[in-house]
Order: structure tokens, then sequence, then C-alpha cells
DNA sequence: GCTCGGGATGGTAGCGCTACCAATAAGGGC
DNA sequence: GCCCTTATTGGTAGCGCTACCATCCCGAGC
């Protein structure tokens, strides 16, 4: 009666293993494991010495196999090595790091096509909650993420219309602040410097141009962009574009901290003034820009704290209460600094 | 007879469904979608046919399960935030997008306890393999990658005795040619400024020390270094340090480029001249290195290239042959600046 | 004392897939 | 023409776990 134990598996300890060395049945380990409140206390101390004494681990893939349902969230950020859904993905481990759920991360490269494909390569899994960047999914997109069957969180930006939940605050109120605050400080042909100019770039955007015309001051000329990849070398270039186009700007406002910065760099290479000749104002106040010299003022936003509150919001979410709110807005912060200080 | 069908499962195709409709054995469905060459060039058609007219895709945890085998890598990193790291995920990323491997990404958050508690949640996933960052493995840790089964890369370093494979760099040569180009053009107060000080923090710091002794300048005073986690504000401030306590200091070799870039912002600050009064030299050359004003002497390192390397040895090692070479030097590069243009 | 409800425990039957082996057909060498 | 190898296909039996349902036991209620 020798039984073919672990013909294929490594050896290691099956949930049987625990059971018979525990004296109980399968079931009732795997319910000590997952719903210990229904174990009576004396199984449940057996368990856990059984569980101990062979370093038994529940196999993930059987588990997600027999429950239909795997412990794992599926994120999805545009880029891994932008600082900001860098900060949002880290808000998200730290806060499922106590959790048993793991991650898996997709990369979309801003790409439309490759969201929709990852996402068919995360719905087999049967994720427990999907979280995704933006709000601007292809229809194709939306339907699966609709029909996901888990929780799912778009983070980022808020607007009308989730698919599920989301986290994030308004791109397009972000611009228009940071326009009306260069105006405020009396900078009149003010730019607007963006690159990559995805969706969100996009909405500040229009935010810079809802304040400009709000003030009289719009003309088109004055913008300055390129769907290239942002990097502070492409700020300096597009600058420098900027003001061969209208040597008379006297601010700009850049669509994000990197480019803010190589403006910043090319002023000084060029000796312009900053704040006088030209007042800079960036976007999400990256830890550089409190340190630059001059300080660079820049729009406060609330990465690691999306990132936390996407998963409050999923685990909520399965944990069956569907939150209250299904939209939250954390808002942004104005940092006045020495760039604009005229 | 009604089959008690899809009791469970949201009702998606199964492999049974697709060898129905295409005439053939479940295992042979299961055959052409894995090995195709080992199917009739008939069935194999008329079994593409049936998954594309159900819209079939396998799942992947069951796979998991039968294969004792998940078509995952586990990647191991401190730290998703620092640059360094997040080019060498997005490089395995890049890897990886046209395979059928998905990722699992964790965070040691620079802690080798982290790290075995992380080993512990992989392994029972049974990976296809394992990349890990740094060669400091707790002594757990080493233990459990050796026994993971699957070929284990040991990335951002080299070293004796690896685990599997290692793909990296010398961060005590890169330490030591970024101090000896300091001493060659003339600094002799050459300060080492670190935050964090990991593994190949130190490292780097040996390597200066090696430079600095061999050329009779090495004075302890001169190194100024903190566990606090790097960033810019902190170069700024540890800078301050350093030259309160040796005000002779005439050069800094800088842990990072983000501390450099501190650095230089105080400098600017504090109206000290770079490259005349100060050198600098930073670590990694970030992209905003060669556009700060003046341009930062950095090591440049190959974080991306690290990445996509580590993926073609594991991928190597999976097919089979292990990789001639089980140690990759991908070696570093000086990129000399203004910053120490005296 | 008897029935009933609810908590605790276990058995059975899969979840969807693949390893293993068997079976059959198709060629190749003598 | 026969035997053996190779290529192609399928059946069976799990992989390790949990959903579902049955069973059992105890105390409460009448």
């Amino acid at each position: 009666m020798t039984k073919p134990r672990s013909r294929r598996g490594g050896g290691r300890p099956t949930i049987a293993d625990v059971a018979r060395k525990a004296g109980v049945g399968a079931i009732t380990v795997s319910r000590a494991l997952r719903e210990p409140g229904r174990v009576s206390e004396d199984l449940r101390r057996q368990i856990q010495a059984a569980v101990a004494e062979l370093g038994y681990v529940p196999d993930p893939n059987a588990r997600a196999l027999a429950s239909a349902r795997a412990e794992v969230f599926g994120v999805l950020v545009p880029s891994l090595t932008n600082n900001v859904f860098a900060e949002v993905v880290r808000g998200i481990y730290d806060s499922l790091s106590d959790s048993p759920f793991r991650i898996q991360l997709g990369n979309t490269h801003y790409s439309g096509l490759e969201e929709e494909r990852l996402l068919q390569v995360f719905g087999p899994q049967r994720p427990a909650a999907l979280i995704v960047a933006g709000i601007d999914q292809t229809p194709a997109s939306r339907k699966l993420l609709e029909n996901a069957g888990c929780p799912v969180v778009q983070v980022m930006e808020t607007g009308p219309d989730p698919i599920d939940m989301m986290v994030g605050f308004s791109h397009l109120d972000g611009g228009r602040t940071a326009t009306e605050h260069l105006i405020e400080m009396g900078y009149r042909r003010v730019g607007f410097i963006g690159a990559r100019m995805d969706p969100r770039s996009q909405r500040r955007l229009a935010g810079y141009r809802t304040a400009m015309e709000k003030a009289g001051l719009f003309d088109p000329r004055l913008i300055t962009t390129t769907p290239v990849p942002s990097s502070v070398s492409l700020g300096r270039e597009l600058f420098r574009d900027a003001l061969a186009k209208v040597p008379t700007l006297d601010g700009v406002f850049c669509n994000n901290d990197d480019i803010a910065l190589g403006v910043l760099f090319e002023c000084h290479r060029a000796a312009i003034h900053v704040p006088k000749t030209i007042g800079i104002v960036g976007f999400n106040d990256l830890d550089m820009m409190q340190v630059a010299f001059p300080s660079i003022t820049s729009i406060r936003t609330h990465r690691y704290e999306i990132g936390r509150r996407a998963v409050a919001m999923a685990l909520a979410a399965i944990a069956g209460g569907r939150p209250q709110e299904r939209v939250v807005d954390l808002g942004f912060e104005l940092k006045r600094r020495e760039s604009t200080a005229r």
C-alpha cells in the first residue's frame, strides 16, 4: 500500500500531511488557516503545531484553482521609471505587505493597446482586485475591467463615470492653479512646456489654457509640446525652442518637474535670471524642487497616498462593504517657492 | 445526463470545450498550445480555430498546479522608487513582455529579513526564475534561493561565489575610478558623501578609500555618511556637514547622483564655484547629470542592460543550456564633465 | 424526554490543466 | 514481408486545494 506520493511535487508537505499529523480532516486544516474562528480552539492549536513542525505553506496555485480566485492584485501603470507612478506603486506595495495578497505589476508604456493586452493576461488569473492608472481606457479595456468580476480602482485622476472606484485629483485644476499663480505673480507671457503629453498632461494643458484665456493672455504660440518621453534634458531643449519662438516669454508652467529642472538649468547656462526674467512652475513637487537653486514652485501631488487609498478601497470592497464614496479626490497643493517670487 | 458544468468557474471556456469543438482530446489541445511542433498541421489549425471561436485562454493557475511550475519570474529589489532599480526592473519587463512569463515584483526595503519573507512567499508559487538584487543575501535567503529549484540571477553587482548566476559590475572599482579621476584632476582634499549606505555603497566607499590611500590622501574625517535614505535634499545637508567638518574640502565623490545634485545646488546657493573650488563626481549617471549646470561628472552604469541580460540568462537556463559564463560583468564608464574640469 | 437549531467536523467531488504511459499509425531497414 | 523505430494521439490519474453537502453532537425550548 505504498502511496505514490509526491511523484511530481517537490516533496513539499501538503494539506493532507498536516491533516494526518494533526489527526483531523484536510478541510479542517484548510478552515483553520483561512477562517480560524470556525474551528475549535483545541484543533486549531493542534493544527498550528503540525503546520509549524512540517513547515507547511499552502500552495497558492492550488488555492487559486480550487477557489476560482487568486490572492493577487493586478496593477497597471504606464511607466515604471517615472517617479510619479513609482510612488503610487510604492504606496500600493506598502499597503499590501502585511496582507496575503501578492502583486502583479504591468507596464503599459502609455499604450492603450498594451493595456488591453495586459488585462487579457491578468483576467484569466482571476485577481482579487485591479488597480489601473488613468481614466482613459479604451472601450475594450473598459469592458474587460467591468467584467473582471473584482473591484477595480482607477488611480491618478478623478472624473465622471468611474468603472468602479477612483482615487486621484483633477489635473485640469492643477494646471489652472499653477498658471493662475504665475499670472498672479505678474508674469504675462506665460508658456506651457510639456513632454509625453499623455491624457493627464493634456488636461493640465487644458487647465493652463483656461487660466490664460480668463486673463486674456492666451496665445497658442506660447505652447510647446512633444510626444517624446519626458526628461530633464528634453526640458532644456523645449525651453530653448520656446524661447526662440517667443523671445518675450517671461514664465513657464512645466508639464512636470523634470522639464522644470531642465528649464532651470538652461536659465543658469544662458544667464537668464529666475525668477526675475523667467518664472518657473513644475508639477508633482519632487524632493529636488525645494533644494534647487533657486527653489522651484510646484504643484504637490499625493502619489503615495493615492496608492495607499486605492488599496484601502479595494480591500474594503473585497471585504464586502463597498465604500460610501466611490470617487475620492485627494487634491493637490501649490508650493510657492523662489522660482516665482518676483 | 446534464453535466453540472461551470458550477464554480465563471463559465469561461476550458480546454475540454476546445477539445470537444475541435474533435480532439484535451491533451492534444494542451500540446498544440505549448509544443505546436508535436501536433500535426491539420489538428493544429482545427484547434486554433476552436480556440479563436471560443475565446479560450488557458487558466494559469490550473497550469501551474498541474505542471508544478508557474510561468512567473520573481523579482526582488530593495526599492521601487530609486531610479537605479526602476531601470533594472524596466529592462526585465521589456525583455519579458513578449514571453508568456508574468512578473512578480517584491520590494525588500533594503532589509535582509524582508527579503527572506518575500522569498518564502515566492517559493511556494514555484516560479520559473528568480532575480534578486545584490549579493549579500542572509544565509537563510541564500539557502532558500539554492533550493528554489529554478534559475537564480543576482543582479547589480558581481562577486565571487554566485548562488547561480550574476550580472552587474564592481562597485568597488567604480568608487575607485571616480576617486582617482578627482585626484587626477588635481583635487586633494576629496570627500566621500553617502546616504543609505547599503552594501553597494559600502563597496563604493571602499573603492574611494583604496584610491585615497594609494595617493596618500586618505583622512577619515573626509568621509560623511548616513544610513538615512538618499535624496537630493539630504545631499545638500550632508555637504554642509562635510564642509563644516573639513573647510578645506576641495572635491566630493558622491554615493549617487541625487546626492551629487544636492551638493551642486548647495554650491550654487553658497556661491562656491564648481569645479574651481569644489569638484563633484556622482554615481549612476542619470540623465540630469549632463544637463546640470555645470554638468556633473558621473560613473555611468548600465542598469537597463543589467535587467535585460539577467532575463536572457534566466531564459537560457530555463531552456536547458546553462550559459557559459555564470558571472557577467557589464562594467561602467566614467563620464567626464564640467564639474571636475578644473 | 423529545425535537430542533446551530456549531463543529468530515467526505466527496471537483477546479482546469498536464505528466505519464499506452495505443495506434506511419515509415525504414533488412 | 516482418520487425523496429518514430511520430501522433488519447486515456487516466492526479497536482493541492476548497465548495458543497452530510453528519454528528450539544444544549435550548417545549
